[in-house]
Parts: structure tokens; C-alpha cells; sequence
DNA sequence: CGTGACATTGACTAGTATCAACCAAAGTGG
DNA sequence: CCACTTTGGTTGATACTAGTCAATGTCACG
């Protein structure tokens, strides 16, 4: 391995010589430059990282990567939606998550894949090899620490769906859902309710949603049309559904007050 | 910030200083001396962690965090199980995981707890500051390390658990559960069914079950009736389930074959 | 032996799944 | 350009799993 110096902190002449080549311009327009792992490095640092990546695009539908496969990539998402499933042998889906711009993927320290990920619409990530990814972890402990950070939102993502999947009812999962992707995709202040009226743009499927709520297709389109009866939201498209009440979605989505 | 010396590898100044602290030697007896953190570091990088820690202990039932109180602490677990979980205003709650020797409570880096946790039987633990152990953590990178690879595999329990409550029958929860824990405690060789007549202790309630699994009192109680009726498991004590056929039971955990 | 906490079992109900019909939008091909 | 098909979504009728309510059982403890 590579010793560290104790002299000047400039950390490894490496990163200098690369500092013009073809790699570095690819980050420069990225949408991912200021988002999750990259957004923690320098663009002089970056260089480095991005020596260790390949690009690739994915069709929407198309796998990225497949539960049970052997591990051999990581895929840092430049741009698109991906989602992340795990099934039972009889074709039971649970979808335990999305991905986009800035995640990661492929985390878990195992040699198999634990969950599938596919492309929602056109994605491109940067793909690295594992044992590369890994050497440069080492270079950079500042990675290994956001990694940390990123890994530990995950959970407590994954602790909130697990009350949603345990103890809410369909429509709570629902009204639930529409405020976390508000919160996901719009911009309502953290902690904070998107304003009313505020319009959803959902790249998922009436499918995707129903495997990631813990439902069926049918509950969740009853759900959203009793809503709709309610006035709480609107639906122009299939796609698109409007915060009419975001106020009392919350209301819902808790069962509380 | 201190700087790493290129010079012999003794690390810190400070740590030998405090070798034959009353401290270090709290640490020998510690159960949790091999493992979780506390098994990233060597004994004498040890002493400085165990000089930032406070113990405590907790009766069975004692809350240790409260969701939504200000997150203070970080918690490492001497011995005893821990129960974590989320509540909807109204009391649902649901259980989000179990913690025991060597487990780490508090990851979130949040101001507040995101989850509460409970003592199911007489804990103890080590109490940090988080400013303190912050610092520790700026020192030891090896501590980071080993707390993302915690992290990363609880996010991997977590998906597990989101496909058992989204998508799994009463029955399947049950039988998936048995088998888990039976992993978790007791010496099935990783990825393997536990031997037939493998005897379970559970520190769990019926309450604690159903709140894990997503499921009332009652219907985890007539699972367990069922799986013994059909001759899976036998039930000697309310805490105690013997699994008679493991093998069966994996395969209705996974309603395959 | 009585009391209380916890677990089991039974009867009934409610919420969601299943099955099926219908609908709308987007291709596709003559 | 317009039937025809395909795909995905909605709505309705019915079934079934798990929840609710209630009675009974078991065990530890005073």
C-alpha cells in the first residue's frame, strides 16, 4: 500500500496528473457532481475517483443489477430513477426502496447481490469495480464517512417503511407515500408539508407503487381514487397527481391529532 | 487536528498513558470486549474509546431513547437485549429490530432519536456523549469502517424485514422469524438451516412478536399453534420453542419448492 | 388460594386480495 | 385513416386472511 507522508497535505501526486485528462471533463457536467458520494470530494480528488468508473445507460426496464448474482459492481446514479426489490420464489416483489441522481448502490458487504435494481426511464450511473472502489476508499476516508451518512439515512428510511409495511392502513400507506415523494422530489423544507397544490411528477408504475406499499394494484388505485373523491388530491394523468390538501394527507398519513 | 506521524506505528501518546486505567480494565470482562466496535480496536486503542464511555445499566421494560427525544447519546451494548421500534400517535407500534451484545444504538445522525429503545431484560451499556465519540471516531477511521459495515448490514435485515411485512403470510412471518432468530443466537453455520430439535429461547413477549411481525397477539399465537399442531416446532415454555423440522419450516419461510 | 399478567382459543367482522369486467391511451398494420 | 390489439388503470362483486372482541386457560407470585 501506499504510505502517507507527514509532509505538505497534498494528499497524492496521482490525482495532479490527472487532473486534465478526458475523465475530469466527464464530471464536470454531471448531474451527480454536487450530489451524494461525489458532492464529498474536490474536483482534483474526483479525478481520481472517476479514474475507477465506467460509464453505462440503461433503457428504462432494463436490470442493473439482479438479487443473488455475485456482487460485482458498485453504480453510483448519475441521472434517472432506479428501483430496488426483493422477491420470493413465487414472484412476490416487495420494492424496498428508489434510487436517483447521487445514490448508490450495491452497499452491502456481500459477495451476492441482496436485491435487484432496475432502471424506471433512460439512467446512466458510473459502474466501478468493487476492489478498485475499495482502494480508493482508502485514499479518500472522506467517502467512507459519507458512505456512512448515506447508509444510515437509508435506515432510517427503511425503519419508516417498516411501520408503514407493519401497522398503516392502505389508504395511511398511500397518503404517506404522496407526502415522502413530495418531500423526495419537490422542495418543501425539510420536516416541512409541501404546499398545496403542489404537483407530483411519480415515475412509478401503479404496479411499482402497489410493491412498494405492501399492496395490490387494485387497493392502490382505490385508495388514490377515494382520495381524489375526497378532495385531497387530484389526478390529471396517470403519472401526475396535484397536493390539493397536503394538510390533510398529513392528517391521514399519521392517523393522529 | 492531530497529524499522522510517518514514523512507528504507535498511534497516540495519550492511549498509553491510560493502558492501566481502571477504565481498561473494565473493558477484559466486557462481554462485548470481542465484538461489534469494540472488536475493531486493539486493546490499547481501546482504553481511549472506554475513556469517553459511561456505563449504565437498565431493568428489563427501562427505556433507553425515546423517538423523537434529542438524540444525546450513542449506545454500545454490553449484554442484555434491546428492542427498537417506531409508534404511530394513536399506539400502533411496530418493532423495528432487536439489539443485543455488541450492537450500537443511535446511528442516525439526526437531532433526534428516529426510534425508541427499550431493555427486554437487565442491559447494560456503554453510554457516549456524541460529541465525544465524534472525536474518538476522527482518531480511529478503523471505528468508521467497522460502523458502516454495521450499518450496511442492518440495512440488508431491513430489507428482509420490508419483503416479510409487505409480502409474506401470517404463517410465512412466523416460520421466517423462527428460523432468523435461531441464526441470530443460536450456531447455524451462516446460510444454513439450524440442526432439527435446535431449543430456542426467546426473550420476547407475544406482544413483541406480533409488534415485529406486523401482526396481533392472537394471530401469532394461532401460528404457533398451527406449526405445532402440524408437528414444525413444539412449544416446552412460553419463552422456549424447540424447531422439529427446520427444514419445513424454511420451507413455508420461503413458500417455495 | 386468590390475583394479575400473559397466552390461547373461539366467534365474528373488516379490510384487503382476488377475480373479472370495463375503460382509455398508445401502438400496429392493413 | 381507422379497426384491432396491447398495455396499464379503474371499478365492481366476492372471498379470505387477519383483526377484533370475548371467554378461557396457565403460570408466577403474594
Amino acid at each position: 500500500m501506499v504510505h502517507v507522508t507527514n509532509a505538505p497535505p497534498a494528499r497524492r501526486p496521482l490525482a495532479i496528473n490527472l487532473a486534465n485528462s478526458p475523465r475530469a471533463a466527464q464530471c464536470d457536467d454531471c448531474g451527480a457532481r454536487h450530489a451524494g458520494l461525489c458532492d464529498a470530494l474536490s474536483d482534483e480528488d474526483l479525478t481520481f475517483l472517476a479514474r475507477a468508473a465506467q460509464r453505462r445507460t440503461y433503457q428504462a426496464g432494463e436490470p442493473i443489477m439482479q438479487e443473488g448474482d455475485k456482487a460485482a459492481y458498485f453504480f453510483n446514479i448519475n441521472s434517472g430513477h432506479v428501483r430496488l426489490s426483493k422477491s420470493l420464489p413465487d414472484g412476490r416483489r416487495q420494492i424496498t426502496g428508489f434510487a436517483s441522481t447521487g445514490h448508490f448502490l450495491g452497499l452491502a458487504k456481500s459477495d451476492k447481490n441482496v436485491c435487484s435494481a432496475e432502471a424506471m426511464e433512460p439512467t446512466t450511473v458510473c459502474r466501478f469495480n468493487r476492489p478498485s472502489l475499495m482502494a480508493v476508499f482508502e485514499e479518500f476516508p472522506a467517502l467512507e464517512r459519507k458512505l456512512l451518512d448515506v447508509a444510515t439515512h437509508e435506515l432510517v428510511l427503511a425503519q419508516e417503511q417498516m411501520l408503514l409495511l407493519g401497522r398503516k392502513t392502505a389508504i395511511e400507506r398511500v397518503a404517506t407515500f404522496l407526502l415522502a415523494w413530495a418531500a423526495r422530489e419537490d422542495l418543501c423544507p425539510a420536516g416541512h408539508l409541501p404546499k398545496p397544490n403542489a404537483a407530483l411528477q411519480l415515475p412509478l408504475s401503479r404496479t411499482d407503487l402497489a410493491d412498494y406499499l405492501g399492496l395490490t394494484i387494485e387497493t392502490v388505485s382505490r385508495s388514490l381514487s377515494q382520495l381524489k373523491r375526497d378532495g385531497f388530491i387530484d389526478i390529471p394523468g396517470i403519472h401526475g397527481i396535484t397536493l390539493l390538501k397536503p394538510q390533510g394527507l398529513a392528517h391521514i398519513a399519521e392517523a393522529e391529532l
